[in-house]
DNA sequence: GTTTTTGCAAACCATTTGCAGGGTC
DNA sequence: GACCCTGCAAATGGTTTGCAAAAAC
């Protein structure tokens, strides 16, 4: 993930490095407001200002998406950087990038029917994963 | 509109059904601030939070959806009550609605992969539609 | 008449910005 | 040493809430 800031021609500070640890330290989908409390909870003196610009940047570079949770948050997750989707998980939080799966085909069908040209589209699915599944079987 | 309102229980009021006539004038997706707007423009006397309390009430009736713009924006159309997609011209910004076209068999082929339980789902196209391509070649 | 709804203003939350000081290359 | 980056605090924009007055049933 630093790889990707120094690459682009970004400094590779101390802020943004404590930012992109918590970031890693979190498994699913994350909102501003959860990294500004992390850095608090560790006492990690880095303002919201900050940490809002990191999340921006790191958008940018393509090493976190925005996704927008059912609820209406903005949400980030850390993904590679290139076209995907994700599926989030509502009961361990964990988000998995998932691939085209014949979805590429659904969106030019649509175009194909009504004459409208695509540029963009957002997908992201949301549930429960395998593991949180059989957890359920068994832990309760 | 005004039907699904009783139906569920609510009083027909006058701020609603002005509220509701702001929504049918417009062609696309609108914000909360895009209405009131609206209600100022036309001196109507609703205050904002009347304005976001109608768009709620809607939502939850499903009258309404929000979606979520590429800018990240929380904005709404008028719909019918039922699981359907939207696809949003960028251009003329009307929304059209659009039907599964092999959507739901991606979703099993992919939850089938993955054992991931799909609960619920997102998905929005932004483009142009087939009247903005048409009048792109025309117009200029 | 009772209960829901409204309007207003203030509170609230998330995000952005200006700017002086500090850190990185 | 030049320039990028940070922190702070204040500005901003969007959304919610408390409460008394007004309207609907």
């Amino acid at each position: 993930m630093t790889e990707a800031l120094e690459q682009a021609g970004h400094r590779l500070t101390a802020p943004r490095l404590a930012a992109m640890r918590l970031i890693a330290a979190r498994e699913g989908p994350f909102t501003a407001a959860d990294l500004v409390a992390d850095a608090d909870a560790r006492d990690l003196r880095i303002g919201r200002a900050t940490v809002f610009r990191a999340i921006d940047l790191l958008a940018e570079l393509g090493v976190v998406e925005r996704i927008d949770l059912p609820s209406g948050e903005h949400a980030y997750v850390a993904c590679r950087p290139a076209h995907h989707h994700h599926m989030v998980c509502d009961r361990c939080g964990r988000s998995t990038e998932i691939d085209d799966a014949g979805f590429r085909s659904v969106v030019a069908e649509i175009a194909h029917r009504t004459g409208f040209r695509v540029d963009a589209h957002r997908l992201e699915l949301f549930g429960r994963c395998a593991d949180c599944l059989a957890g359920e079987t068994t832990d309760r």
